[in-house]
RNA sequence: GCCUGGGUAGCUCAGUCGGUAGAGCAACGCACUCGUAAUGCGUAGGUCGUGAGUUCGAUUCUCAUCCCAGGCUCCA
């Protein structure tokens, strides 16, 4: 019997029977590897375990305990969630079930319009168990399409999906569905289950055993919001117990520091319903650290060369037809007010104000960049559904800035604005960003193809100057011009967009703002806006779960509790309360009313960065027992060398932030 | 806005197959005066999100509405 060769990853060769698989190749390298395999990758291309070698390929074996391993898991798993679905539910269709990240959904529409209940879920699950049981082979097939939409006749969302990619704008998700070609690919499990899929899956369902049923919800069909809404099951996969578990644990740490339940938990701030979704009111606590922020940001405002302004919340609609807003915006701005000289709106953003402001009188090229700097209060009307704590609101701040420049001055300010942003970001403990280039929308935008392009061009060329990698959203942008968005990444690796740099050569013209040349001639100026918190709001959620509320000294609304450790000790208590305040800390004191383990409980629960403790030693030495965040008790400090560490630190806080 | 689930004391939650509710923590009071993550006892606190309907009677059932959660869509 001839035999045939493959390449391994390592370059080494294999020899194996004529008709080998992926599987068989696994195998004869080791029973750990064939037990940990669910696909291969041969020449470049993912393949089935289960499809045949020839003679020359290179073949690489993907385990379950990588990315592309879990991938194909977890794609594997929405099928068997397809099948449980439809023996439990006779008649449900199904669309569509990717894998995605940390899991996969499948998308169904039951019949007679049922929907899924969270009740649901056990008993899907258990089937799914029983499928993982019956240890079902993925066995692969290629058809025609006109094979394939006779195999899915009573599949209507198959069918449709197999219409369009074979008509010419077959687009990615049919593409992700059922691969591109003529050849259309399904793979059966048993004789009354067979999926439309390009695979590749596992060689059998007994490969599933680690996988939980999340949660369900609906999802609009091809994400159209005029399409039917499907019932969509999400759930999670992955190649171990442990790691299933690992992961499971991951969402409860997450949970743990939602900005939500902390803001509730420390007494930050709340969002009265008597006042209306999506507006917080912000308590002394929160205020603080809200205070403590923008304190920062002015200050680095300030040496940055920017000019502070005031504008109104409310506006007449004309303004915001001038500025493009009412056209393109009008669904997400708070409903006209009638009055007596107008109709007035809520103002959405800040920036035809200050191009107001610039308009203000005659400018010359001499003053330009101006640089117009306010914590500017903003009204957007969020659908109800959207709303989400301090991450999506309806009322909120922008630490919002527009620079007024000249068309030569626009690459450095772009390039000097890209350095403000991160050091201002770096000086919050993010340190790991990524960049996006946001292009033209063509449906949505206004202003000329020409200047569209320059604008875009500026963009990129800051990001190149910088080497900074970033990536292109093609029809991201806002409707006034191109952005640059910056994402961070925090401390339990989630990623937050916050800041973003757009140029805007259509406001200047549509409020008619010009400059006078050194050629005594009249120019048009350049328009740049900047968030850089993006929202404070949304900046104080971000960092709150960021340092899971443990603030850094510096932001910490109590910095330093002092507690006697008897009522005899209050008079101490307080005149260490009193020096630590008078030298700008901000202190607290809890007297002996509980007992000491009580109150340094609570203390730390707050996650305040020091408690003091003072007793009968410290009375008699003028010293403090030191109790920080997460470190050592340290008895017996002198007062005054606790003192000028704390003071230290702020002071380090505040000015590392500077000059980061 | 759409789908699903929810709203009971300041917080976390239990409960009521229709007969106006309960725990822990917090608060307050008393005792204890204590050296680094919960001292003990007691008291008070709720028109059960809001409005309407059904009913002898609604926190419980029905409808509407507001708010919240997870998704979908949207996010200048």
């Amino acid at each position: 019997m001839s035999t045939l060769s493959v390449t391994l990853p390592d370059g080494s060769t294999r020899e194996l029977a004529q008709g080998a698989t992926a599987l068989d190749l696994a195998k004869s390298i080791g029973s750990g590897l064939a037990k940990a395999a669910v696909a291969a990758v041969v020449d470049g291309v993912e393949t089935d375990l289960t499809a045949g070698l020839s003679d020359g390929q290179e073949v690489a074996i993907i385990t379950a305990n990588t990315d592309e391993g879990r991938h194909v898991l977890r794609h594997s798993t929405a099928h068997v969630l397809a099948q449980a679905v439809t023996r439990l539910f006779p008649g449900a269709k199904f669309s569509v079930g990717p894998a995605i990240e940390h899991g996969f959904y499948y998308d169904f529409d039951l019949p007679d319009g049922k929907t899924f209940s969270d009740d649901d879920l056990g008993a899907i699950q258990k089937e799914m168990e029983r499928i993982v049981k019956e240890d079902q082979p993925f066995i692969r097939s290629e058809m025609s399409p006109d094979e394939a939409l006779e195999l899915f006749a009573d599949q209507p969302y198959k069918c449709e999906i197999i219409q369009r990619v074979t008509s010419a704008d077959g687009d990615a998700l049919d593409a992700g569905e059922v691969g591109s070609g003529d050849a259309i690919s399904a793979y059966r499990n048993s004789d009354t289950f067979v999926d439309m899929c390009v695979g590749p899956h596992v060689p059998s369902t007994g490969k599933l055993k680690h996988f939980a049923l999340q949660r369900t919800s609906g999802a609009y069909w091809r994400g159209s919001e005029e399409a039917r809404m499907l019932q969509r099951i999400y759930g999670t996969a992955w190649e171990s117990k442990g790691a299933l578990e690992e992961h499971l644990t991951q969402l409860e740490e997450a949970a743990k520091r939602d900005h939500r339940r902390l803001a509730t938990e420390l007494d930050l701030l709340s969002f009265p319903s008597e006042i209306g979704g999506g507006l917080a009111i912000w308590h002394p606590k929160g205020a603080t650290v809200r205070r403590m922020m923008e304190d920062y940001s002015r200050e680095r405002h300030e040496r940055g060369g920017y000019q502070f302004v005031f504008t109104p919340h409310l506006a007449n609609g004309k303004l915001f037809s001038t500025s493009g807003h009412l056209d393109y915006y009008a669904d997400g701005m708070y409903p006209p007010m009638e009055m007596d000289n107008g109709t007035y709106y809520m103002k959405p953003m800040n920036c035809p104000m200050h191009c107001l402001v610039f308009a203000s009188r005659q400018r010359s090229y001499r003053e330009l960049p101006i640089r117009l700097f306010e914590l500017g209060n903003v009204y957007r009307y969020e659908r109800a559904g959207t709303l989400h704590g301090l991450m999506r609101i309806r009322g909120f701040t922008q630490d919002d800035s527009h620079i007024f420049c000249r068309e030569d001055q626009l690459a450095d300010e772009v390039a000097s604005l890209l350095d403000f942003v991160l050091s201002v970001l770096r000086a919050f403990g993010f340190d790991d960003f990524t960049f996006n280039l946001s292009t033209k929308d063509p449906g949505k935008f206004v202003g000329s193809d020409e200047i569209w392009e320059k604008a875009t061009e500026a963009l990129r060329e800051a990001l190149d100057s910088h080497g900074l990698d970033y990536g292109v959203k093609e029809g991201d942008a806002a409707f006034y011009g191109p952005k640059i968005d910056i994402d961070i990444r925090d401390a339990i690796g989630r990623s937050w967009q916050l800041s973003t740099i757009q140029a805007d050569f259509n406001n200047p013209e549509r409020f008619d703002l010009e400059y006078i040349g050194a050629d005594n001639a009249r120019h048009r100026p350049i328009m740049l806006h900047r968030a850089l918190f993006g929202s404070i709001e949304r900046f104080f959620g971000v960092l709150l779960e960021h340092y899971a509320g443990a603030f850094p000294t510096w932001l910490a609304p109590v910095q330093v509790r002092v507690l006697p450790v008897a009522a005899a000790h209050e008079d101490y208590a307080r005149s260490v309360e009193d020096q630590l305040s008078a030298a700008g800390v901000r202190v607290d004191r809890v007297d002996a009313n509980d007992g000491l383990g009580k109150r340094i409980r609570a203390a730390k629960l707050e996650k305040l960065p020091y408690v003091l403790v003072v007793g009968d030693d410290d009375v008699a030495n003028t010293t403090v027992g030191v109790n920080p965040r997460g470190g050592d008790v340290e008895r017996d400090v002198p007062l005054q060398s606790f003192l000028m560490t704390i003071a230290a630190e702020i002071e380090q806080g505040t000015s590392q932030a500077m000059s980061a």
